[in-house]
RNA sequence: GGCGGCGUAGCUCAGCUGGUUAGAGCACACGGCUCAUAAUCGUGGGGUCGUCGGUUCGAGUCCGACCGCCGCUACCA
């Protein structure tokens, strides 16, 4: 029994769920199910990143306190995840006591192997935003981005982490470990990044106090990218329950977005080192999802709102467009457009028709019942092949590849029924019922791989084929007989 | 500046350790079919594989130079 442990980063609760956040969730929903489809032991955990000092000023401009700002904000993600149909088996908010424990029992942990040492911190701080800048953030060299007034030199007690003593660690686990990043390009960024030499960080902070105090100096709380990557370990039970811990760590696979790898490919396992634990096992780096190539912003007006998609088709459209137009680890360029030409190529023509088809030439030609599935003597479809292929993608992180072999099978479909011609044969003729019977496991195996992308399809497939379970991943001779479910059409042609 | 990557059909991209006429999907054109969501199937057009040079019996696939893009170059959730 292998377990599988994937998490995606936990979003800060500043904003509304939006597409890339979206986009993360619905990648590492698919390799969860991928996994379960498997037979792993899987643990899927998302989450709310809730301190920090943006949060405590939004708060206060909605004349709330944090806490219940935060609240408010959380449940706005959650309930998106839930529109998507996300499958997350833990939901982690920074917030909850729970977390706070496991993120005072780690960090003591390494304060006490003596990687926390206390130094001044010296920034440039703007006195209205009550924050520290760095030189390249400022306007002119000199002013604060959010106020345009010249900030000015502070300095505060503050606890560093001894990030530097991790630098050789750090190069030698990932030149022994190269599969530890993917897509391999961030691997290099990181190594690169690494071999320019690491200097100490500050993870504390004494001028605010929303955010997890520091358990030997009270006057202190965790830096929010400190506290928030222990997250990771929370769900786990670091700390309060070592049998859930040693099951599931260190094999994770955080998936995570490229603006953000060094956070988690540099820092965390030096902190997890840092601490006397096994970095994570592996990094899932996706791109960005671009429109027109450019990034998605309000102002342009060029957004993709994928709670609007997923109401207005499905949410198996918005996953399956996401995870098929782009490479895994690539930027991708999406647009409404090209969601509807997607969608209609290969959702309704050329899936949700087949199924129309095989199930309307059953019922017309097939004696009305599902068709068997003969033994696959000559396999007309190439299905044998195409299933390996994709169990192959999906284990290797590459969704797109794998839902490439399924309609290949989808298309393969399509194509015999022409040349069978099942509708100008008379009823029950044996040509005809073997045809049908191919398509119809053909069509089996595909919403089996399919089923990580498009879970709602998947399982009405199977329903209306009378499938009574997914099966196994691989082509099952099957008496056939079971009732057919006509159903109106699975993906509805759009028109635009 | 340093490090890394990319540039292949109209579009998005595959092409691992160099080897038959360079591939897929979409888009387009023509033809077939009518079971199906006016869906589907077949055929076809179209590529100096960024440029120049080199290694080799042979290079999209290795080397060099150049042109054009892009990422990273620390405390941004």
């Amino acid at each position: 029994m292998t377990n599988f442990y994937i998490t995606t980063p936990i979003y800060y609760v500043n904003g509304d769920p939006h597409l890339g956040t979206a986009y993360a969730e619905i990648n590492a929903d698919a390799f969860a199910r991928w996994h379960r489809l498997l037979g792993d032991q899987v643990l899927f955990v998302t989450g709310t990143d809730e301190y920090g000092l943006k949060i405590a000023q939004a708060a206060a401009e909605n004349g709330v306190t944090p806490q219940e700002w935060v609240d408010r904000t959380s449940e706005r993600f959650r309930r998106a995840w839930g529109k998507l149909d996300i499958s997350f088996d833990d939901f982690i908010r920074t917030t909850e006591p729970r977390h706070a424990r496991t993120v005072q029992e780690f960090l003591s942990e390494i304060h006490r192997r003596g990687y926390i040492y206390k130094d001044l911190y010296v920034g440039l701080y703007c006195v209205s935003c009550e924050a520290y800048y760095q030189e390249s953030e400022l306007v002119n060299g000199r002013d604060c981005p959010v106020h345009g007034r010249p900030v000015t030199e502070m300095s505060e007690e503050n606890y560093f982490f001894a990030l530097s003593k991790f630098n050789d660690r750090l190069i030698e686990l990932y030149e022994s470990n190269p599969g530890a990043i993917i897509p391999e390009t961030r691997l290099h960024e990181v190594l690169g990044f690494l071999r320019q030499g690491l200097t100490d960080v500050s993870i504390t902070r004494s001028s605010i106090d929303w955010g997890v105090r520091v358990p030997w100096d009270e006057g202190h709380v965790f830096y929010v990218w400190y506290d928030a990557l222990i997250n990771y370990l929370t769900a786990v039970g670091y700390g309060t329950s070592q049998g859930t811990f040693d099951r599931w760590w260190p094999s994770v696979h955080h998936l995570l977005g490229k603006d953000i790898l060094r956070f988690h490919a540099v820092w965390w396992p030096a902190m997890c080192m840092a601490a006397g634990i096994d970095p994570p096992a592996q990094f899932l780096v996706t791109g960005w999802m671009l429109v027109n190539g450019e990034k998605m912003s309000k102002s342009l007006g060029n957004q993709i709102d994928p709670l609007a998609v997923a109401s207005e088709l499905s949410p198996d459209a918005l996953r399956y467009y996401l995870l098929r137009a782009n490479g895994f680890g690539l930027d991708g360029d999406v647009s409404m457009e090209s969601l509807y030409r997607v969608y209609n190529a290969d959702l309704a023509n050329d899936l949700g028709n087949l199924l129309s088809r095989v199930v309307a030439l059953s019922m017309q030609k097939g004696g009305g019942v599902a068709p068997a599935v003969p033994e696959i003597g000559g396999d007309v479809l190439g299905a044998g092949p195409l299933v390996e292929a994709a169990v192959s993608a999906w284990n290797a992180f590459k969704p797109n590849d794998a839902i490439e072999h399924a309609m290949a099978i989808v298309r393969a479909g399509n194509a015999l029924l022409e040349r069978v011609e099942p509708w100008r044969r008379p009823a029950l003729d044996p040509e005809s019922l073997d045809a049908l019977g191919r398509v119809r496991e053909g069509l089996r195996l595909a919403a089996a791989i399919l089923s990580p992308a498009i879970p709602r399809a998947s399982a009405e497939i199977l329903s209306r084929l009378g499938f009574g379970a997914r099966g196994e991943l691989r082509w099952t001779p099957e008496p056939g007989g079971a009732a057919l479910e006509k159903g109106a059409p699975l993906f509805p042609r759009v028109v635009k």
